[in-house]
DNA sequence: GTCTATACATGGATAGAC
DNA sequence: GTCTATCCATGTATAGAC
């Protein structure tokens, strides 16, 4: 790995554990193993980094995401199949996390990718819903994408990885009735 | 409103707009009018300060809750009122929204009321559900409360207050069906 | 109780040598 | 491309006068 690639995987991760307030270039090139020059080399500013890092995680969810929906089966399944994908509950949502930044939401470019990547999540799964029941196809799909989100909040309130599985049961057992099953 | 309380209520509102991070001892003279002389003479530093507004803003989202759950009527209708209180959905929850801060979550003294406000939600809202339905009460009522912490998160990432009620509106309308309605 | 002065580290970036 | 030196603002706190 290059070291343009290096401050950005590094980026990545300290924007998932730390924000983008939280994050500073020094600590980008101490744990990437790149010099000051080599950073404003390759990226103009922690900014511009910052939005490299952003849109990867965005990217990857996005991918991640489409794997478990591309599954075949009825539309409970795939659904459950993503809820239930395995996630290091307590890390938290790379993407979500950004919403709590100020400093991110202030500023369009660093904003876009989150605003896009939750708009595209929240359809994606109002079309796989609006295949197979009468539940209002937008609603659902958005407390579906927020029990995700929330139940990453709850699982670091408690610091517990078991209260995030614990809303993706709760949710699934409010959906049965409301769709049709696949076993 | 004496110069401890104007530092008390002004670092609230600032951790909920920064989170702790991003709130500077300065930021909070500057908002309160307090000068850095009174700061330090009322509070040890930023650490004690943020103690106090955390655990002020945890008692007060506990009234709040409360006065929603002490209502009269079916457990649906206590619920979708909390669910759907008057709120400012694209601040956010300024319990939740400390989950993000790593120096909060890695200091046990500011960490334990934000612990302690979900454990308790979630346990009260558990007990609403267990009087009226055969849903599982633990379960159930975690997927609620991340509904509302994942709502704030979408909202604020759609820049749409709009997208917090979606949420709301989608969980309610699984809900239906496992509990009795009343109207 | 509040003010001003001071201190020292860090944040974020630029300049220029190699 | 990478390194070191340098810069100025800010973060966070202490000291001591009033």
């Amino acid at each position: 790995m290059d070291t343009r690639e290096r401050l950005i995987e590094s980026t990545r991760e300290l924007l998932w554990e730390r924000g983008y307030v939280g994050t500073s270039p020094k600590a980008i090139q101490a744990h990437s193993g790149a010099g000051q020059g080599s950073m404003y080399h390759h990226f103009s500013g922690k900014h511009d980094l910052a939005l490299a890092a952003i849109t990867r995680n965005a990217e990857d969810l996005r991918a991640r995401a489409e794997a478990a929906f591309t599954q075949r089966g009825p539309a409970f399944d795939r659904i459950a199949a993503y809820l239930r994908r395995e996630r290091d509950a307590l890390r938290g949502c790379p993407v979500g996390r950004l919403t709590q930044d100020p400093d991110v939401m202030a500023d369009s470019a660093l904003r876009k990718p989150v605003e896009d990547t939750f708009a595209w999540l929240t359809d994606r799964i109002a079309g796989i819903l609006a295949e197979e029941s009468r539940l209002d196809p937008r609603t659902t799909a958005t407390a579906l994408v927020a029990v995700l989100q929330g139940g990453y909040v709850l699982a670091r309130a408690a610091g517990s990885a078991d209260v995030y599985a614990d809303a993706v049961d709760g949710a699934l057992g409010l959906l049965e009735g409301h769709l049709p099953e696949g076993n």
